[in-house]
DNA sequence: CCTGGCACTCTGTGTTCCCGAGTGCCAAGT
DNA sequence: ACTTGGCACTCGGGAACACAGAGTGCCAGG
């Protein structure tokens, strides 16, 4: 049905049109590959790739331009990601490496991502539900009101004021402290619920009316915090790109966060490229864009995931080993911080 | 030199153009504005606005359109902001009270002020410098590491990791922790290098290696977050308004930082409206853009600032009011948290 | 099954033309 | 001295049109 100089010719046809922007005729493809066969055997192929929906033309008589589809064939079969350079390696290293907090780690990996792929750059923090607490803090602010602060594992740092129904003093303070650290201390997010139910029948009774308050504050911080936060940068790079379809839709979609995190995906497994190519995608305004996303984590754990969001009309090869290099870098900065 | 028809026959001019974003010709203007008198008599006004650069035209007969020179004008001498309506404030002050955190408030905000203005919103975390601290939190992670917390009055939190040169038990962070904020509580940020200087002497001989350790931490952490953070949103609303410059050019503008402080601009007095009128403003990229910002904070201190920005041609009164309620509004929410 | 040739079909571009909005100026009116 | 109606002029932008060029589909011959 295809056979492999019908892909060839696919895939040059991709290749043009990614790197010219315009439609491709079967001469300039005869001329600019190799292919070994004259333009008219070409339009055979491509009436052929047409006809299966690989391709299709803008207009009669213009030059074939390559269909979600073909583009979809393209990355499953006709690419080889690739891979980044030692030198850019070594920059990717360094400049990640120069964070010193969580957030800098994230804005960081936004830029780095916006700037090799040239495109829109998405990225999730570590996932609260999928780390673990390395550090509950109570911090006595006045009288009535304490901040709760909550450190997890992979550097995310979580506070919220709380106010309190009574006067408490800093030794009772420094007693829920020691309690509470003593139970969570590693333990999964996910199982904070479980772990602390008891924790009041193990207080004073004068204290447990306290000690309710905030946990449930505490809780609420974990339920609430499970919608994601998603940061991205390199929308500049939108403008280039002349977008066929309105790029006031893309603009808005990334300020959604629900989208983002809807396109990101779902987890595939760790550092597994996800490729969606435009109307694969869950989001209507996005027809015209694609993503290429990765998941990210320390150790063999997916904490996160991040990606880049471009025109469907990109350089899959370059892009996907860019994320793919990112992510890898991300969760070995991750791990040893 | 500019009679009371004149100045009319500007706001007008202003009025129209940015309600039609088509130049006004003189006709148009006798119709819809009831000036009495006739559209040569307009034109002969025009004329003279032309000659003193308040307004032009895009190509020769083609209406009016203001200069920046004219918009100055109208937003110093010829608008009122308009206030926001009861309903409207309800709006933003429910909306603002919703948030846990700073960083919540902070995003909020921003939601706001783009939805407010159909703009793009900008806002500054409160500064640093210009707070104090609420307190200091040395929390133990290993045996020869600790996470610093700062907590500032204005609820923001900076934290860092902290490695030591040695292990030190947990009763000597106790201490440590003690004394910090025993002489830091209440402390301005700006003068804590000079209050701690002394610490070490406090303490021990064999502490002090460790406290001069975690003190340069925690200076550092000032001085590196002088490097003020802003964040922005509503981007959409550039898509929308058609922007006369390429708009690649607004969105890096928005992606540097830097920049970006610099276009909020110096303090000028709480509540104070600043307004940057096209070419007035410091960077070239932003032509035909202009700001309106205003400081906000709790109290009569200035923490830091927010505003939006859109294209020249905006309606001033109605995004000074919006920007200057918002401010109030986050400034109140703030003092209260 | 490949290839060269050929007729056909479009799009995009350049040209021309013309309408209309808007101006500037002038002379007359108040 | 200012306002007003009249008038000639200018220029941008849209419609109509023609045309070159790129690209295609098909066919007959190797």
């Amino acid at each position: 049905m295809l056979d492999d100089r019908k892909l060839a010719v696919l895939r040059a046809i991709v290749e043009d049109y990614v790197s010219t922007n315009e439609p491709v005729g079967s001469k300039a493809l005869a001329d600019r590959h190799n292919l070994g066969v004259s333009p008219a055997t070409i339009r055979n192929d491509m009436a052929a790739l047409e006809e299966q929906g690989y391709i299709a033309q803008p207009h009669t008589s213009a030059g074939r331009v390559p269909t979600d589809k073909g583009y979809r064939l393209f990355v499953d079969r006709l690419s080889q990601i690739k891979p980044m350079s030692g030198a850019e390696r070594r920059a990717i290293e360094t400049f990640l490496a120069g964070a010193v907090d969580l957030d800098e780690i994230v804005m960081r990996t936004v830029r780095l991502l916006a700037q090799l792929t040239r495109q829109v750059a998405v990225v999730q923090y570590p996932s609260l539900t999928r780390s673990s607490v390395r550090h509950v803090e109570i911090v006595p602010l006045a009288a009535r009101r304490v901040m709760l602060v909550l450190i997890t594992n992979t550097g995310r740092v979580e506070q919220r004021v709380v106010d309190l129904p009574e006067e408490v003093g800093d030794e009772r303070i420094a007693n829920l402290r020691g309690i509470l650290n003593g139970c969570l201390d590693g333990c999964g997010l996910s199982s904070v619920p479980e772990t602390v139910a008891d924790v009041p029948d193990r207080l004073p009774p004068e204290d447990r009316q306290v000690a309710a308050t905030i946990l449930s504050v505490l809780l609420e911080t974990l339920v609430e915090r499970h919608e994601e936060k998603i940061v991205f940068g390199g929308t500049a790079n939108l403008a280039a790109a002349d977008f066929s379809v309105g790029l006031r839709d893309v603009l808005e979609a990334l300020e959604e966060q629900v989208v983002l995190i809807r396109l990101l995906g779902e987890t595939h497994g760790m550092s597994e490229l996800t490729v969606r190519i435009g109307s694969e995608n869950p989001y209507s305004g996005l027809r015209g864009t694609s993503i290429v996303a990765a998941g990210y984590g320390s150790g063999d754990k997916e904490l996160a995931r991040l990606g880049v969001l471009g025109p469907t009309r990109m350089d899959y090869p370059v892009t996907m080993g860019a994320v793919r290099a990112v992510a890898r870098y991300v969760g070995q900065i991750l791990a040893g911080s």
